[in-house]
RNA sequence: GCCUCCGUAGCUCAGUUGGCAGAGCAACUGACUCUUAAUCAGUGGGUCGUAGGUUCAAGUCCUACCGGGGGUACCA
């Protein structure tokens, strides 16, 4: 809102003339008095305070500390000292005001550091008149380091008895209000620095979100995946069939794509002799938002050389129990009012037999009008225009995936939904697949990969033509990973697990806009 | 994109059938040397998202736009 607009202060300077952007840069208002000090603004008050710690010649924006304790640090030694019975023991701590309670002649402060809270208390005969008047005019905000002796208050507080402390940093801006804290949504998304800082629970949410990333590494690493990073500029954009992001090198005077997804580069790697690969990071969709799906997001996609989608199966479910175990200490999980077990072994069963499930034995043998009828009797919307595979598939979208909480491997899909996975030995109208359903939510695509380049190729063939003119992902070939796979690709297990969704699962958050730090936002006016 | 709900002080929220825009916290002035949502006395702070319209009169009713939530569409 408020542009650092050095121009704006030269002209002012120069001239002696007051523009807009003069009044924005000072937050002077036309309402301000001949002296251009506001009494009711707050960051104007904050930037006199400024000027006059300048003015005293103390510098209100400090630079390195040493010495430092963490606040949790300082407390763990005054609960051990007490314990011992021995002298009290000195701390040094920095971090931002929370809270100030002012007593007269002495005075609490709450200091926030990363890794907790810490009481300070400042008496007047301790620190001085001079510096405890300075004190005074520190607001909630500000950033500061104390120094002094840890002692327990009558209350039983762990508290830091100040000798001596400085200025590190002065807000001009005030907090959200300490008690309700910051709770409108849009402004959490876009100001999450202040959602960090006003609500505990976005910190815990992004701490285990962290340790989930971790532990998924480790669990990797320790089985001999060698983690890699492929391109995410693309001259094509190619794995998935999704909408690009679209851009400009111009060094070389070509278009290039934002990756969808890592696939083609990653099985160049099995090509070459990597035989177990990953990579954790972001893909880039050109799709709408909602809550379970933001344009860029984060993707562990994983090949195993001499697996297929059995191993894949064996695979994320021991790798996803471990993790929870990990992280949570638990394999079961709140997801709203749900709990959720990830304790393994996970339900497989078939693409067709959940459909038989739902919808009758004989679904599959009745004549196409009677499952569209069908179809209408459970409220949705298919008319005679639709094929009988498409009918199926949105019962199975609509009616039966969200009745899908527990984790439940779905195989065996229809051929025609995934065009480019290795079809089933026994029954080539389906393929060799499994889709992973917790809560409801698609969390990860395995497959037994496609192999026979001259079978590849036709599919991609196929898969162009069928895409028409639409701005998609495929508008030509990738000529250069079929010539990858004309050099012979082993057979491989491979699988895809959306790490935002992993994250709101073991985290029990509804949206996925509480899981990314910065989600994608409209540019505010 | 479509449907629907929401937008009032820095933050959290009231605001009646259309009739002078409010509270708590934060801020400012003062009191108080163990408080912790400190307390007590006083003070200031508003383009009611934006722009139109109806009306003697609009935070309130109508229209459009901007931003957001939820749903839906696109979506291996």
């Amino acid at each position: 809102m408020y542009s650092i607009c050095p121009r704006g202060m030269v002209h002012q300077s120069r001239r002696g003339v007051v523009s807009m952007a003069d009044k924005e840069w000072t937050g002077m208002t036309d309402s301000d008095g001949p002296q251009g000090v506001p009494a009711a603004d707050i960051r104007s008050q904050r930037l006199e305070k400024r000027e006059q710690l300048r003015q005293a010649g103390q510098c209100p924006y400090g630079f390195r500390v040493d010495g430092l304790l963490s606040t949790a640090r300082a407390r763990e030694m005054c609960a051990a000292e007490a314990a011992a019975d021995s002298a009290a023991p000195q701390a040094r701590v920095a971090g931002r005001i929370m809270a100030k309670r002012d007593m007269g002649k002495s005075l609490f402060l709450d200091l926030r550091d990363a890794e907790g809270r810490l009481q300070l208390y400042v008496q007047r005969q301790a620190v001085g008149d001079e510096d405890f008047a300075r004190l005074k005019t520190f607001d909630i905000g500000d950033i500061l380091t104390a120094a002094g002796t840890m002692f327990v208050t009558r209350t039983g507080e762990i508290s830091l008895r100040v000798a001596e402390f400085r200025l590190l940093s002065k807000s001009l801006r005030p907090l959200p209000e300490k008690w309700h804290g910051l709770t409108d949504v849009e402004q959490r998304y876009r100001q999450r620095y202040l959602d960090l800082l006003c609500n505990e629970d976005a910190g815990r949410v992004f701490r285990r979100r962290i340790a989930i990333i971790r532990a998924l590494r480790q669990y990797l690493d320790e089985r001999g995946f060698l983690e890699v990073e492929t391109p995410m500029m693309q001259p094509l954009a190619g794995g998935a069939a999704a909408r690009p992001f679209k851009t400009y090198y111009h060094a070389l005077g070509c278009p290039m794509y934002l990756r969808i997804a890592p696939e083609l580069y990653l099985k160049r790697l099995l090509v070459g002799g990597m035989e177990k690969v990953y990579e954790i990071n972001r893909n880039f969709r050109n799709e709408g938002l909602s809550r379970r799906h933001n344009p860029e997001f984060t993707m562990l996609e994983l090949y195993q050389a001499y697996s297929d989608c059995r191993g894949m199966m064996s695979l994320v479910e021991d790798m996803i129990a471990a993790v929870a175990r990990d992280v949570l200490g638990a394999t079961a999980v709140r997801v709203g009012d749900r709990e959720i077990d990830l304790a393994p072994p996970w339900r497989r069963v078939h693409y067709a037999d959940l459909v038989r499930e739902t919808m009758g034995a004989d679904w599959y043998d009745l004549a196409p009008e009677v499952q569209r009828l069908r179809a209408c009797e459970k409220d949705l919307g298919v008319d005679a225009g639709w094929t009988p595979e498409a009918v199926t598939h949105e019962i199975y979208e609509k009616i039966i995936e969200p009745t899908l909480i527990q984790p439940t491997f779905v195989t065996r899909l229809p051929a025609w939904l995934v065009p480019l996975a290795r079809r089933c030995d026994d029954d080539p109208s389906v393929v060799d697949v499994y889709e992973l359903e917790i809560n409801g939510q698609e969390i990860s695509p395995g497959y037994s990969e496609l192999n026979d380049p001259v079978e590849q190729r036709s599919r991609f063939g196929e898969q162009l033509a069928a895409a028409g003119n639409d701005d998609v992902a495929v508008d030509r070939i990738d000529e250069d990973f079929l010539t990858a796979m004309e050099y012979g690709m082993p057979p491989a297990g491979g699988l895809g697990l959306g790490i935002d969704r992993l994250v709101m699962i073991l985290t029990g958050a509804e949206s996925i806009r509480d899981v990314i730090l910065f989600p994608q936002m409209r540019p505010a006016t």
